[in-house]
DNA sequence: CGAAGAACATGACAAATATCATATTTTAAA
DNA sequence: TTTAAAATATGATATTTGTCATGTTCTTCG
């Protein structure tokens, strides 16, 4: 396992406002976690004592419904820190993370991140920066889900995967989804979802292979309402 | 106007980790604002120069949705800082704010208040929780949007302002809002909001008296589904 | 390879919600 | 106070979405 020092994946998160001493302290307390896909890496309710750093694949927060519907609220790819709000509020983690596709993660012990959240104030303002873009980010998921229709969040979510985490060398969205994700993603049914992405491919918009799916006419799809 | 020293309303928030100097000097640059019913407070798109922070009365964040209507992403009362992502994170503010009715706020400025974010980590810490507290209410906004009833969602948010801002001395939900408000909350169209209540009301679950309304069976609102 | 189970697909129908029309009531302004 | 405008209310109807049933295709594992 490599050091933090010269990771580069550190680049994509607040971990790069730590020191270069810093970073061998959590290089030095650091586990390196591997996840097979469909596996649960935590789960609602859970005291975490630590936060994730995604190094490779993609995973699922989610949040249980009262309805017993799982909800997907977030994906996190290579990058990402699983971990932070439940480690700043010191409360139990409120979503459950599940992987997509086989992970391979850094698990940093609470103990030392919290120290240097309490003393690199450079590395507090990134962190709250990031929150603050989550936050941003949920308040314009809740938007689009109390106001458009489960077809246009549909094409929404096709097109936000596109354009962030782009298509393999086929033109297929590089994250692969099952359409129970995509309903729970969306907010609907299993079968609406279905119904919602064969209409899809009827109308030309999309294509699929598999579960694969390319966007096959981006415009027309940023125009469904 | 008062000093911040000795405000009561700053131990609601972040603002009681400041110290006394620092709160002294926030009060010297602070400026106090009045806003009637209705009046629009900031923008979406705005940038925002500081925080606001509310004395009294209570006011709507909401976001514009792109078929034209508004959604209420919060309620904020006494105590409340608005204003504080969009700091954070140094861009135009993502929400509007709206008075439902009269308010008194204290302005903060930007340059003020960065400089204790940037040196009093108690302060940023607070600040940090607060964010954290804000995105874990949002994410569990957004799961009830995609997975509830419209019907279950009005109950919840009777439910919410009577847990939350409490009721008048006649038992009726101290924060009075429109039926159009209602339906931008719960995200819906006004007349199926109106319905709603209404049905309440043959139900016995609630009662008016003009906009106000009363809660009159708590438990049987719990289990609408 | 072949069977079993999971995921995908689609029809038929039911339920929830939106939209449009039109009263009625309340509020605010002249 | 009167009056116009806004908010509330409700019916009729259309549209969207969910649910249940059933069949097909894909995957996985013995």
């Amino acid at each position: 396992m490599g050091k933090c020092e010269s990771c580069i994946i550190k680049e994509f998160n607040a971990l790069k406002s730590l020191t270069r001493d810093e970073l061998m302290r959590v290089s030095a307390c650091k586990t390196g976690k591997i996840y097979k896909k469909g596996q649960v890496i935590f789960e609602e309710g859970e005291t975490l004592n630590g936060v994730y750093c995604v190094r490779d694949g993609v995973c699922k927060l989610t949040k249980l419904s009262e309805n017993g519907k799982d909800q997907v609220v977030k994906l996190v790819v290579k990058g990402g820190l699983l971990g932070k709000r439940s480690l700043v509020s010191e409360q139990k983690t409120n979503l459950s993370a599940v992987a997509l596709n086989d992970m391979e993660m850094c698990f940093i012990p609470k103990s030392e991140i919290m120290n240097d959240l309490s003393k690199n104030p450079k590395f507090t303002m990134d962190v709250l920066r990031e929150m603050a873009h989550d936050l941003k980010e949920s308040d314009e998921s809740l938007v689009n889900m109390a106001q458009k229709s489960v077809k246009c969040r549909m094409a929404e979510i096709l097109m936000y995967i596109h354009d962030n985490f782009g298509t393999d060398d086929e033109g297929y969205l590089s994250i692969v989804l099952s359409r129970e994700d995509y309903a729970s993603i969306v907010g609907t049914a299993t079968e609406s979802a279905i119904r919602i992405l064969s209409q899809f491919k009827k109308q030309g918009l999309i294509s699929t292979s598999g579960k694969r799916i390319k966007i096959e006419d981006y415009t027309s799809l940023k125009w469904i309402e």
